[in-house]
Parts: C-alpha cells; sequence; structure tokens
DNA sequence: TCTTAAACATGATAAAAATCATGTTTTTGA
DNA sequence: TCAAAAACATGATTTTTATCATGTTTAAGA
C-alpha cells in the first residue's frame, strides 16, 4: 500500500499529471481531497451522471467504458496509479459519457470541481500537463479508431494483449499479465464478440504464444505476438 | 471571402478557440502569422513530418486522415472555418500522426510553434479552451471507437451523412450537402470498402432518403436518415 | 460446502462485409 | 476536344465474423 495521506508525499505525485503543478496548490488540492477504497466491481461513476471533480487512482485498476446503443460495452481506457479520470466530461462541461468501474480494489482520491479548475486556470504547468494528456489520449484513440476499422480481429486482439502488457505489466513470473479480466472484458476491450475472443486466445495457445491459465494469461512469445498484431509505429 | 487581414478583425475569431483569448495576445500572433491559400488537393502536413505551428482555418475545407499500416487511408476529422489543427502533435511533442489536405481552395493561417505555445502558458482563457476542445475531440473519437467496434456498416454510413451535413452544412438549396467528397473518401470516413460504400448508397437511394447526382449527395428524408443510423444519444 | 449462476469453450450455422471481376461514367490534362 | 485515367456501379464469390447451440468448468453466495 502506497502512501497516500498526503497529497505532497503521495508515490504517485510526479508520475501523475500533477508532477509540473506548484507546490502551493498542492497544498490546496491536500486539504480538499477526499480518499477512498472501491472494492473490485465498486463503479467509480456511471454514464450519464454529473461530474462533480476529478478522480486520481493512488494505487489499483479502474476501467472506463461506454454502453454501446445496444447495451454492449466499449472498454475505451485502463487505467492504473497514478491516472486521473473524469476530467473529459468536466473540461467540455457534459455528463459522464462513460463508466467508470474498478478492476481491483483501488484506493482513489477525489478532488471537487470548482478546486481542479480554479487550479487549472492558474496553473499553466497543471494546464499544460493535462492538454499533453488529453493530446496523448486523443492520439490513442485515433490510432485506435483505425485500427478498429481496418484491421482484423486476430491482430487487434495481439494488439490488445500487448496494450495490456503496456498498461499494466507483468506479476513477479515477468510474464503472467498482471490483471484479471474475463473473456468478455477483452473481447469489450478488442471490440468483437466473446465467443471470437475466445476462440482466437486458444488460437494463440495452440500457436504457443500465450498460456491461459483461466484468467491468468501468460506471454510466452512476445516477438511472435508481436508480429501477430501487424505494428508498423 | 472573409475579412482575415489580420486576427483582430478575423471573421472567425470568436468561432474559434481563440474566442476567449487576451487582445494583447491575438495581436502578438496576428504579427507573427502567415497567410495562405491552399489549393483543392494540397498537402498542409505530412504525417512523419515535424510539427512547426498550428494552422488556422480562415475559409475552406480540409481533411485529416491517418495512413493504415495496409496504406489504406482513414478520415479521423473534417475541418472548417474557424477550426484549428495541428495542435495535437504539438502539443504531445510527437510528429504528426495524421496528414491534411485541402478539400477546396482554403485559406488558411500558420502560428508558429514558440508564440502558440507561449501564449498558452499565459493566457488560462485561451488554455482552458484549448483543453475543451481537445476533450470534444476526444469524446468524438471515443463515440466513433465504440461505433466502429459495434454498429453495422449501414448505420455507420447514415451517421456519417448525417455528421458530413453537421459539419459542412447543406448549399443554398437547403438538401444538397455543402462539401464533394469521393465515394472512397466517405468509405474511408464510414471505415468500410469503397464498393460497400458505393452500394449502401444506391441503397438510400433507392429507398428515397438521399439524391445522388455524382458527387452531390442530398438529403431527401433526414428523418429516415436518422432512424437508419440508429441513434440513441 | 453445496447449489446455482456465471464464465469458458467449441462446433455448426448464418450473416455481414470484403474482394474480385467487369462494364460504365465522369474527370482530367495534354 | 479528345484520349486516358480515375471514379463509379453492380454482380458474383469468398472471407470474415457474429450468432446460435450445447456442454464443461469455474466462481460465488446461501
Amino acid at each position: 500500500m502506497n502512501d497516500h495521506s498526503t497529497c505532497q508525499s503521495c508515490s504517485q505525485r510526479f508520475n501523475s499529471v500533477f508532477c509540473k503543478a506548484k507546490e502551493e496548490y498542492v497544498n490546496q488540492i491536500n486539504e480538499q481531497k477526499i480518499c477512498n477504497v472501491y472494492k473490485r466491481g465498486q463503479i467509480l461513476f456511471n454514464e450519464g451522471s454529473y461530474p462533480f471533480g476529478v478522480y486520481c487512482i493512488n494505487d489499483g485498476k479502474v476501467k472506463l467504458s461506454h454502453q454501446g446503443d445496444d447495451g454492449k460495452e466499449q472498454i475505451i481506457r485502463l487505467l492504473k496509479a497514478g491516472d486521473v479520470l473524469g476530467y473529459r466530461a468536466l473540461l467540455s462541461g457534459d455528463r459522464y459519457s462513460a463508466s467508470a468501474v474498478a478492476l481491483e480494489d483501488t484506493q482513489i482520491c477525489f478532488i471537487p470541481k470548482d478546486l481542479f479548475v480554479s487550479v487549472l486556470k492558474l496553473d499553466p504547468g497543471l494546464a499544460f500537463e493535462m492538454m499533453k494528456l488529453l493530446s496523448d489520449e486523443l492520439h490513442r484513440a485515433e490510432i485506435k479508431l483505425t485500427h478498429l476499422a481496418q484491421k482484423p480481429i486476430r491482430e487487434r486482439l495481439a494488439e490488445t494483449l500487448l496494450f495490456i502488457k503496456e498498461t499494466y505489466g507483468f506479476e513477479e513470473d515477468g510474464i503472467t499479465l498482471n490483471v484479471r479480466l474475463s473473456r468478455e472484458e477483452i473481447a469489450n476491450l478488442v471490440g468483437t464478440a466473446t465467443e471470437s475472443a475466445i476462440r482466437l486466445l486458444s488460437e494463440f495457445k495452440k500457436d504457443g504464444m500465450v498460456e491461459l491459465d483461466g484468467k491468468k494469461i501468460k506471454i510466452m512469445k512476445q516477438k511472435e505476438l508481436i508480429r501477430a498484431a501487424n505494428l508498423q509505429d
């Protein structure tokens, strides 16, 4: 468990969008923040409701997903310690367009809207980091959009596994993906039917690229997986 | 032709991200801006090259597109007067991840990188508008991503036609989409094969929803088109 | 711990979409 | 203005992917 008693001493401080924020404002945020623990499966916020602030992950994992028109989930982001969420709707002045759910027990600090917005206007360092963050997310979304439109599911699944590894890394053994996702969640990340995701994971296993043990997924041949993802960039 | 001799008197000023920028900085931008006309088909910038500033459309239309791994174009944004482009890569500190091409003869002002960044750091009003813009783009990208993953091509084509209408509006007749796009470009906006886009446009025509006259597309039954798009939000 | 539901797996089938093929029309530039 | 190239259109075919069906395994809660 990381130290998150104060923002000043927070282990994620320099690993987050607040890395360049002035001490003065960090102190203010520290005074008004509200820390909480969310159990696995608990909802941080729901699509359609109004944002009252932003959430700052101190430890744990969160998924952010849209509800498609037919009720099918589309996972649009995976978040980890140091990540902030809830800012998109807040900055646009919208309701949340996505729901956030804890993927495991997660420690999160909440920063009220008014404070966050006022600090954003007073601290160019924070504002600039925020713009960088938004730009990076936009970039990621646009790349994903292109791949969804153009790449077959097999390549997208391989890419998704590599993305999960990039985001959450491995367990101590150095090969097991450090997150528990259901096959359905993997499918909703890839953008395909659950059965298709299951089938292709079995294929990858048969090809020796991965090992499957329930929700534990081991990456056995990363180079082949990269080739299967057919990535140029 | 709109007045764009100075930024102060620019007809798009209050229709752009600069709407809240301080007079002082608008003056500075005015002094350093470089105005240009791009002919239909001309390239503003190319994927992979470095950004030296941002582009501000005074009049005209521009498409922004990714090159997929197999060379297939994916159009990720359509831009019009008042829109700014080139900021994503600049803020991320990346090379351009997309290319920008004029869809018709277009007047564009160029604002050098250093000036834009320094004003962004000095003017919280501009910075905040920039964050709003990025948030809105991110929102749009995430919605599109979900629809690409979950909706059939017919619905996406209908949605794309409505999006084109939303972006560029109609000609004076009030029914013809006010932009010339090839069938291939429409397909690359929808994220499908050109033949599929052509085929479905013919279907829409047979159903009386649109009229086709070369590149001129008339929306005859907007309500039915909205129904065909199956939009909930 | 035992029961029940959920998740996983896999084969069979159907639907959707891409590709291939070919002819026609439009656009472009010499 | 005319020839060539590009764009458009549409049918036939193949490939990809989703859906349906069914059985097995795993996980969760009374």
